[in-house]
DNA sequence: TTGTAGGCGTTATCAC
DNA sequence: GTGATAACGCCTACAA
């Protein structure tokens, strides 16, 4: 099966190739009969467009680039798929790279889709902001580039985020009224904005009830199930188990639930545990785990939609939208239940 | 910031194009001098070669293209994670579109990389085989494509496939040694390769030592873990709970856990389970969850290199590979021991 | 309504 | 060693 070229079909069809060209494109004027004719003489040669030469030519791709730290982590595969399923519906193609929490490897992301010409790319930074720079020069050059998560909502760039430290406060204000006296928070990494945040909105709700400094505490830890397994094991070989953990994400949380379980402690009873960033397991857990869970679908949704705007627009606004979630309180955090 | 082309650089230096484009590609005589000269200044302009327009003359782009029909699951994100890995070591970027287990958005996906002119492809395919045809005249044209998992020892293709078969007749054989006298096997899609040769390994156990029929049975479900709930849902309705489960994933395994466990039954106490291509929760669940792992890691790197010898030689031959895993024997499917 | 011709940024084949 | 120049496959003025 050869590649059959534009020219291919002119030649057989005793015409130009800009009458096969327009016969594609329907924004020109050509007779409707010669179109029927090219396109179906084309259908039966089985050509198919060359769309690197279509790119070259009209730098366009109908290709939207999406940059990701990981997907290991359940969310980022959740974001990946929303943003393919809306943006198909849009008539683009959706390229994805992950970066493996490097930096170095995100630009290259980066630079290999722009130079592949995508119309534009979700980016949803590793930790460290070194590469900011080289977004805001893209930008200023007049590409559409959107942010998702993972960013200061200082940064001058279009973008959406999640309301961490809202939610986060909440979350931690649950576990004070539920009357826990001793309250940690494992925190993830501390260069990592979402993780930042977090931690000033557990500081808040601390601060608000006056909770007294020595009864709580905040330890960095990963996004990994084993970082909360290790920080527990420090725990316990300090004698130093609060009555209940606020954790950065589901993953450290159950970690942290099974090293506390081999020890002996019971959750809730002993220790209570709140997550973040809702995972099909918060649900699945013994005890089912209470979590914030972000509006994922709608998150990827919003941030296509900023960055379609754009490229349909070069003038479009730089927007920042901070999107709310929603607490879901289960066992792991209840006190004065018996577990069912 | 201008993009600058060759053009740009010859015109400033007084030279022709051809000699801006022999610096940049060694394989041509130049004089020295003049080839630093090149370089500098194209640093110093911040010239970036165009991909599309090389991959337009040179039909070359060092770019792979991977298809996975999903990436919740973790199997595939790693597998992704992998290929990236190691390709770029190869000097290849990796371009990941997902397919959602829709085969229509798959054959796109393919459609899509291909003509983005990626080198090659490495697919794995999703449920049902309607694309098998569309795979299998690329390949005659010439075009690199390794097939990874779910898909048929038997098709001539090249692929990597995981052992399902003698696996998941381990893993059975090893429910019926520990001397469980009414074992049900939980088993994924009906028309899903994997789940099938697994099906079949589970029968072979069943065979072999002459099980009596009526004691096993095999369930179709899927491969979430909502799934599994609903099955023991059923299950428990018809009072039909067997003294062990083999499940087609941990996924499902930890559904069908929880919903026994809701209902009073203990694990492994009433019910063992052994789940399969061990995800990072198995170890995690309370009780552990026995499981077989995959070789994610080196199924991803033996895909790579098989589409590598085979880009570098259109005349490599079709290679089937088959891995081996090792099952992980946990609480979950051990007898007459306490539960720690 | 259609054809001609130049351009998109590179590489590759000739000459010189 | 280097420079013209024709590809690669498509789009798009401009002319006819």
């Amino acid at each position: 099966m050869k590649h059959y070229t534009i020219k291919d079909i002119a030649k057989k069809l005793n015409v130009s190739v800009s009458t096969v060209s327009r016969a594609f494109n329907d924004k020109y004027d050509i007779k409707k009969e010669t179109k029927a004719l090219i396109l179906k003489t084309a259908e039966e040669m089985g050509y198919m467009p060359n769309p690197i030469a279509k790119k070259l030519s009209q730098k366009r791709s109908l290709n939207i680039g999406v940059v990701v730290p990981e997907f290991i982590n359940e969310y980022y595969s959740e974001i990946v798929i929303a943003l393919q399923e809306f943006l198909i519906l849009k008539g683009y193609q959706v390229l994805v790279m992950q970066s493996d929490e490097n930096e170095d490897l995100e630009l290259m992301n980066a630079q290999t889709l722009i130079s592949n010409m995508v119309d534009g790319l979700i980016v949803a930074p590793t930790t460290g902001n070194r590469n900011m720079k080289y977004y805001q020069d893209r930008i200023k050059d007049g590409y559409p580039i959107v942010f998702l998560n993972r960013i200061e909502e200082s940064v001058p760039v279009s973008k959406v985020v999640f309301n961490n430290l809202k939610w986060s406060f909440f979350a931690t204000e649950h576990l004070i009224r539920q009357g826990y006296k001793k309250i940690y928070h494992l925190s993830g990494y501390k260069d990592l904005s979402v993780s930042y945040e977090r931690v000033q909105g557990f500081k808040k709700a601390m601060n608000k009830h006056n909770f007294p400094k020595e009864n709580y505490k905040i330890i960095e830890t990963g996004l990994l199930a084993k970082e909360g397994m290790e920080v527990i094991e420090d725990l316990i070989f300090n004698h130093d188990i609060p009555d209940a953990f606020f954790c950065v994400n589901d993953m450290v949380a159950l970690g942290a639930i099974k090293k506390l379980k081999e020890n002996g402690y019971a959750v809730p009873k002993d220790v209570a545990f709140v997550g973040f960033t809702e995972t099909r397991i918060a649900e699945l857990m013994s005890p089912p785990l209470s979590s914030v869970k972000q509006p994922t679908y709608d998150m990827a949704k919003k941030a296509a939609e900023l960055l379609l705007k754009r490229i349909e627009d070069e003038n479009a606004p730089i927007e920042t939208i901070v999107m709310n979630g929603e607490f879901n309180i289960r066992q792991s955090s209840v006190k004065n239940k018996a577990v069912l």
